[in-house]
DNA sequence: GACTTTTGCTAAAACGCTTGAACAACGCCT
DNA sequence: AGGCGTTGTTCAAGCGTTTTAGCAAAAGTC
């Protein structure tokens, strides 16, 4: 339904957009012939060039003419000329699949619109020679540069091709320091700052349910663990730390063990362990918070906020990952090349974990 | 480290990419003074024309001279002369957001690769400004079409500027049927699945708890219910319909209500309600599958498959619903103006509801 | 041996835009 | 009146491709 509204009294032609209906686009020589001026002019007024001199009678009929014609300027045709677009390439070996990480996507659309890049995004299953088709593309496309993204916290290997372009690693980091700018997770910080939150509820011997696998993630998180301990004062315990499979299983199948430890407080590697502790827990007629509290790390929304109780546990902060991977690229943020750029992983407290009740 | 290749007895001089340290890229000219050619023929091998005759030797030499340059095409010349450039636009209000519906992103990108396409996504969030200068942007690229979705099944406007391009509604519908390609979830077909799942359990009496929110899966779902049934050869009872809001409190808090129904069997308009029926089940003491089946939908990995037991429910169809939507622009898939093409929903079976013992 | 075909390749225009140099017209100063 | 700085605008080259028409040489044909 087309509104028209009436417009008596006003000399202008209602203003028609030509382009609409896909004829043949409108080319920048149409609209200069449309406000009698040369291209050059029509190219200067579109462009504001500031030290261009347009007589403001002239601009105006410009304007109109482009606001008439519907005119869409030809974005191939100005990065033909000047060398690079506005694009950013992302590639990925899985981010796109993965759920949650799927924020690294969004965390970078975000940034480089700000700056007025465009995201090329390309999974790639962890596939090599989509890996490098990719690329190439992206290479062909002239983008800016390339955000190569994986979907977990881990080292790894740089593509040749990758080197054509100007690049930054997120989420993952070369094995060879120094190599290449990145951008990961601050792991041990995570680790500490969930262990914190049981330490704030008042706890003092804090179990940690690591994972088996091993990962960046793995290191980091114990780490941080003895961090917040050794902050706390209180002397690090390896028998209170013991290891699963970082899944729902895992949590579940740690619950006996995790019981003869006699502690009142965990820290589970990852939120899906947790999730299974809390049903092993429940079997064993234990109630959250009260009879013992729980963290996680890594805050997949469906599963941590919507737990009974609400699990408090620590963000992987990947919105953030791909917005600081864009800063990083273009050149706004600082990006030593000696180490990869840690990000914050901020905590999340819900309600697993009582507040203190100082005795 | 660089890796030398003894080539004693070859005497092609070793392959050195060129282009390799971003000084300034090699050009189609570069390679044809190399080959000793004219830029045409070398455009012409590239190409693969099939009417185009070249020498084989030329054909050799010129291969050559562009492996040795490490020559990459300029996506954006070749586009400004063909028109229209490999690139799909995806304009989301969320579906990078929501973790779920990025498969949409998934799915569209998969398939439009198969196809030489690359994704352009644009996250908007909802912003009509962001939407408009997406869309625009897009436009400019000479994108060969927009896909325009939304993060969960609904009818929406389609904006003007849309019109300028070739596009398809994804997960969402326009409300003047014939308005518009649109490809979405068969809600119907889902509700109707999840019932059957409970019906070949071998139960009667099923209860529906559906949303409290107006939308078409709301609609469909019930439809689907009604449908099976009907092909059960079961009366529709409405006192088996409840209604509450869509998340696990709802689910929780609808527990109550279904007990004094006193059915065997539930069919939840989500997973998430599922969730919450779970620990609502489970604190009158009730066990699932046995003293109650429960089914859900959406099929929200993260929940439905790492609740215990195991939620049966019915998959949206996200990757399906994307790559559809670039088939369907791409003209590969009939598409039919008058209505939506329907993706089945397709029942994952998981443990919440016992397999039938026919007694 | 004079012709037509075929084969292999190239010249050059076009795609839509940007940009530095050039230019015409004008007012201002001496 | 001559020179000069300003102002507003255009010329034309160039960005890296594709593609059509055309040309020269080689190969067939009778």
């Amino acid at each position: 339904m087309i509104s028209q509204e009436k417009n008596s009294g006003n000399a202008a032609a209602p203003i028609v957009h030509a382009a609409v209906g896909r004829a043949h686009p409108v080319t920048l020589r149409e609209v200069a012939e449309l406000a009698g001026v040369s291209t050059a002019t029509v190219s200067l007024v579109i462009n504001k060039k500031k030290n261009a001199r347009i007589a403001d009678e002239t601009r105006q009929r410009v304007t109109e003419a482009i606001a008439q014609l519907g005119y869409r300027p030809n974005a191939m045709a100005k990065t033909l000329v000047s060398g690079t677009s506005k694009f950013i390439g992302l590639v990925a070996d899985g981010v796109a699949t993965t759920p949650f990480a799927g924020q690294i996507i969004h965390g970078a659309q975000d940034e480089a619109w700000k700056h007025g890049y465009a995201l090329l995004i390309a999974n790639t299953e962890g596939n090599q020679d989509l890996e490098k088709d990719a690329i190439a593309m992206m290479l062909e496309y002239k983008v800016r540069g390339i955000l190569y993204s994986t979907w977990f916290h881990r080292p790894t290997d740089i593509p040749d091709t990758l080197r054509e372009a100007d690049f930054v690693l997120v989420n993952c980091f070369s094995p060879d320091a120094g190599a290449a700018r990145a951008v990961v997770p601050d792991e041990a910080q995570g680790g500490q700052s969930a262990t914190e939150i049981l330490l704030r509820g008042g706890h003092r011997r804090i179990a940690f349910i690591n994972t088996t696998t091993p990962a960046p993630a793995k290191d980091g998180r114990l780490q941080g663990y003895k961090d917040a301990l050794e902050a706390a004062g209180i002397p690090f315990d390896p028998d209170l730390v013991l290891e699963a499979y970082p899944d729902q299983e895992g949590g579940y199948g740690a619950t006996q063990d995790l019981l003869e430890l006699g502690v009142g407080a965990v820290y589970c590697y990852n939120d899906r362990m947790a999730m299974g502790l809390y049903d092993g827990l429940r079997e064993n007629g234990l109630s959250i918070p009260e009879d013992i509290a729980v963290v996680g790390f890594d805050n997949q929304e469906v599963i941590a906020a919507h737990l009974r109780p609400p699990l408090s546990t620590v963000s992987l902060p990947h919105y953030e990952l791909g917005a600081a991977g864009v800063r990083m690229l273009l050149g706004l943020d600082a990006a030593p090349l000696e180490s990869a750029v840690k990000i914050a992983c901020p905590a999340v407290e819900r309600d697993s974990v009582a507040v203190h009740s100082p005795a």
